[in-house]
DNA sequence: AAAATATACTTTGTGTGCAAAGGATATTTT
DNA sequence: AAAATATCCTTTGCACACAAAGTATATTTT
């Protein structure tokens, strides 16, 4: 028995990687102008709440391995988003700590305002019934 | 106004990227005993239907930009299941075909039995009619 | 206290995914 | 026919994403 084409593009795993696809592309385009990726946007947004946060927390909060953590966290001092403060007792831990500057101070509201539009954009031609219905299935998926 | 914790986890962009990375990864484990990844699972699946096909015309068919497709491709042809031929009139073009081996003809079939299965575990605790309506969400989102 | 185990983080290797640029060939315009 | 433009594909560079291994430090076991 063959999959056939239509089946294969109407896969639920073909179907969430493109809506990903999207979702992603979307964000990436409205975050270029700060220099940011969707993914530095996110740890930026868990940090900039969760101040002194640490890397293995911000990996299980937003389901990342360490290893990706370690190198988005690089990318993100590297452009002095962030720094890290190492931890007084436990001398393997760091806590991430946002860098503030008059520069990056002025552009994380906008970040954030970044992340709003771009999702109302997204849910733009679903009813708020919808949008509630298919947050709580991808919920329910993960 | 702060982005909470909450709310950021609770985006559609999250959510989305976070379901992926699940289906990703179950199809993943699923695959790893027949060598191949999820996304060349999902080229050799096309290319077995349509016999011939160009790279370009994957790309659009799986939208995926060429340069993926040309890598991707390139792995699958050093793995030894398919081989390019050469057009005979645009000498730009080659046309992709599985390569068939004993080995390969006999994990084909194997490769489309895992995509379902997994597929199916991961719809296991939606109704069909959810499950319509999870797809179609997905389908007007793209 | 020494040994074994666990935890935090980094490094390396492989595979997408895309932008940008490049090379080769076709097609269209002039 | 020559020049301009378009198309197919590959290459390079960068950023995730994760497995596996490595380093350093803590904690638990004996």
């Amino acid at each position: 028995m063959d999959i056939n084409y239509k089946d294969e593009n109407d896969s639920i795993v073909f179907l969430l990687a493109k809506a990903n696809q999207k979702a992603q592309n979307e964000l990436k385009k409205s975050l270029k102008q700060y220099g940011i990726t969707t993914v530095q946007g996110l740890l930026l947004g868990l940090i900039s709440i969760e101040e002194g946060i640490t890397a293995s927390e911000i990996g299980k909060k937003l389901v990342l391995d360490n290893a990706t953590v370690s190198g988005v966290l690089e990318r993100l001092a590297s452009s002095n988003w962030i720094i890290r403060k190492p931890d007084k007792k436990d001398k393997r831990v760091s806590h991430i700590h946002l860098l503030h500057t008059p520069e990056k101070d002025k552009i994380m509201p906008l970040l954030k305002d970044s992340f709003k539009s771009v999702q109302e954009e997204l849910l733009q031609n679903y009813t708020l019934e919808e949008r509630i219905l298919l947050k709580r299935f991808l919920r329910d998926f993960i």
